[in-house]
DNA sequence: CTGCATGCAAAATGTTTGCACTCTA
DNA sequence: TAGAGTGCAAACATTTTGCATGCAG
């Protein structure tokens, strides 16, 4: 990490692509690919190139205004997200609901272990996924 | 995942190039890519071909005989571990070092908050990254 | 008017697959 | 000897980059 600033980047110019990621961004309720973003816009007829939902996706995460998730694939998923504050996600492997979890249980448990192995500048990612009530109901047509 | 066995899948083959693969990874301290195990061999004079490192690493996987973690960039890194039990790394992003932490306490974090949001099938993933004393030191050139 | 933003095409990455050949069991 | 294992080349999928053009500020 070379001078990274986190969070508070600069404002970002305010165009029609970017405030149509945005959007798009805002009418899905669970993680989306930068990919599935392009396809969205695309269905709904507004053009938007995919360099740009792409460069549009980081930007946003940068700002801190979106979550990012590596899914099991490799893909990077993005979702605007209601909680500023650090927080991890519940995913269901079915359908992608997801639920915003908070726990200083385990921000503390980080901190800790890292910090008894002599560590320091901790970051720390924790992802739990499983079947939500529905999927698990319509037999885990799980991916 | 159609139908997949965790673990114990079959014996597989004995080949050199395997047993290359394995030797490399034991070789290793810290996490390794499928590109890292074959340049290692490589350099050492063993010619294995990049498909079957990545064939090799992924049977290990399978057998549960290696661990998997995904790295920020999306490489898929091997690491022989030692306990066979479920446990978690905690990885200096400077060189590479990896300890493997224990945690009942985040395991049944895990289970619980799932459990309390109506999920079944539960599968988490825990990674904690930072500095480690060395790397701290050295001023940080870090990834 | 300045220069960040856009978008196309091309490049880069990491990983997988088709297929003929090799070698283990 | 049967069939798993190997390896090369080509296919793939996602993300990044070069560069000419467009538009916000």
């Amino acid at each position: 990490m070379t001078t990274v600033s986190a969070h508070g980047a600069r404002p970002a110019r305010d165009t029609r692509q970017r405030r149509a990621v945005e959007a798009a961004l805002g009418r899905a309720d669970g993680f989306r690919s930068a990919q599935d973003i392009h396809a969205d816009l695309r269905a709904a007829g507004q053009r938007v190139g995919l360099t740009t939902v792409y460069r549009a996706l980081q930007a946003l995460a940068d700002t801190g205004s979106v979550d990012t998730l590596r899914a099991d694939d490799g893909e990077n998923l993005y979702r605007r997200c209601g909680s500023v504050s650090h927080h991890h996600h519940l995913v269901c492997r079915g359908c992608g609901l997801t639920v915003e979890v908070e726990s200083t249980a385990v921000e503390r448990w980080a901190e800790g272990i890292a910090a008894r192995h002599g560590f320091t500048e901790i970051r720390h990612s924790v992802e739990v996924s499983g079947s939500c009530t529905g999927c698990a109901r319509a037999g885990s047509g799980i991916r």
